[in-house]
DNA sequence: CACTTATTATGAGCGAGTCACAATAAATGA
DNA sequence: TCATTTATTGTGACTCGCTCATAATAAGTG
């Protein structure tokens, strides 16, 4: 059993798995997200290079680009912040983020799976099939309720 | 009775109300966006320049911020996509978009106000107050559907 | 071990939007 | 009506987040 989730291990067989090659800049870039959840490239990048200081910021954003497409990754891109990964992937579950800090927290998804919600449209729209609702809820954590803090710039 | 929504008249009684002034710049951006719904602002730029040529991208992108943070003009982001703008404010309805086109369609809110969801948190979350549940479908308009059309690089 | 081809590094470049500051023009009052 | 004040717009440089083309490298294969 050399699957126990978030190791080197796991994550090699699951790239062979997905027909990719095992390199140590995917695993770093991996144990970066998993430990970094919700974090743009910039900080994955930064933690990635704590165990790999060669590491450049184009690999990452290719490498983030890539194991998104393979749903080995989920991104989200929250209004005026870069793009957000995380390694929690396939629940379907949403993401609060608070408009005076920007601290985003994970919210359950009460269906489990995509779409958790279903459309009603305006009587002269043209419906689509709806493979996806994201939910964003956005709001004020208790620490900036409580400093007062307004929403700033973030709209 | 000069405030027939969407004239010209009801804008620039609109702009009094919230203490702007009314000058032909925004006048014609608020035009631009009402007869252009779901537009970038590039787009909003070559509209409004139909009847005020001289307009500048620069003005629209400061236009457009403003009238949005006085709830004039609601704005949003979806993803892979610059920041969208339309007229229909206050009654918090929702969006899809097409992963294939890029269509965007309106979808009612059942609840009519924010927020219309509550969040399920997690139980080691650190809840917020929550202010607005945003919510974007993604799926397949009729015609991508019949064109076999993929979701290229969207995602 | 050599070789093939995916992957990563390098460096230029792009789209969308922001910033500082000068020029202009709405609203106000004389 | 005109002059004044100050909000608004225009100009041009610049930033951020990310992509693209191409060369260098290294993972997997026979």
């Amino acid at each position: 059993m050399t699957d126990t989730p978030g190791t080197h291990e796991a994550w090699a067989a699951a790239l062979h798995a997905h027909g990719r090659r095992v390199t140590k800049q995917r695993l770093a870039v991996l144990a970066a997200v998993e430990h970094h959840p919700h974090s743009p490239a910039e900080t994955i990048l930064a933690a990635a290079r704590q165990e790999l200081p060669e590491l450049t910021a184009q690999s990452v954003y290719v490498v983030l680009g890539d194991l998104t497409d393979l749903q080995m990754l989920r991104r989200f891109e929250p209004p005026h912040s870069p793009a957000l990964y995380e390694t929690r992937v396939g629940d379907n579950h949403h993401h609060a983020i608070c408009t005076g800090c920007g601290r985003v927290e994970d919210v359950e998804c009460a269906v489990g799976h995509a779409p958790c919600l279903t459309p009603h449209w305006d009587e002269d729209a043209r419906p689509m099939t709806i493979q996806i609702a994201d939910v964003l809820y956005q709001g004020i954590c208790e620490d900036c309720q409580r400093s007062h803090k307004l929403p700033a710039e973030r709209n």
